[in-house]
DNA sequence: CGCCTTAACGCTAATAATTATCAATTTAAT
DNA sequence: ATTAAATTGATAATTATTAGCGTTAAGGCG
């Protein structure tokens, strides 16, 4: 465990956002200047084969990072692109359904849901008023 | 509608594989030779836009994309990438539930099973017996 | 049917996120 | 403290996708 792997993760572990390789790179640079953007990916890599994060792409051309590694769920904003935890208790009678239909072994699922976030939705709501 | 897009929507209509950009264009080529590869992209787009299509990135570096525009769920083979479609009703009752945490609007969800194929499955049985 | 406007094409170059390379440095086990 | 192995920073390479642009084809209207 280096010193980058450590502020790295740290720095997931203390947000609540689901940043991007760019973002955790600032941040890092933040606390070790002169740390390279390839040791930022490359420790995002390692950790996530590890399984102490999540790496999540959902539609943009970036992937996003996630400290937790416990499976729950998100929100995408189609708007803004922001990512929210969904704080709803996983659902494992999904995971059962799906084995019913025979579709070889399942290890975990993912659910997102798409919408607007709560303050693009405000927006929305007064330019349409 | 352009001869080019007429036979990208086919081909994505007339596979259940999802297939990617890369493997449009080659099909592709069989019916037009000399469709380029950024013809390919363009129409994938628009008619992503139109929704008359799917993309799905799960993961992998490249977008999938799915002929079938109406929600459904997909299992990810985390041996050789094959998406597969689960054929199990749409869970509504997950997005009121979400709904309920006060995320925000919630338009549609996608849900998507992690594991292995049965083609990798076997293969795996093999091995450890 | 042929003109004509507009959208779409093929081609090539550009972008941009991510990965690979590699000498130099750090880690941590002996 | 020594040393072998792993990781770093810096840079170059890769690769999926998009943008630019002159040319071509669609399809509506006379």
């Amino acid at each position: 465990m280096t010193r980058q792997k450590k502020v790295i993760l740290d720095i997931l572990r203390s947000t609540k956002s689901h940043p991007t390789a760019d973002w955790i790179y600032t941040e890092a640079r933040k606390v070790i200047p002169d740390i390279s953007l390839g040791t930022v990916y490359r420790n995002l890599n390692v950790l996530r084969e590890a399984g102490e994060i999540l790496e999540l792409n959902y539609g943009s051309s970036y992937s996003h990072y996630d400290g937790n590694p416990e499976n729950h769920y998100h929100h995408v904003c189609l708007e803004c692109d922001r990512i929210a935890d969904v704080p709803m208790p996983v659902q494992a009678e999904l995971e059962q359904k799906a084995r019913a239909c025979g579709c070889g072994e399942i290890y975990y699922h993912r659910l997102e849901f798409y919408g607007l976030c709560p303050a693009c939705q405000q927006k929305k709501d007064k330019q349409t008023r």
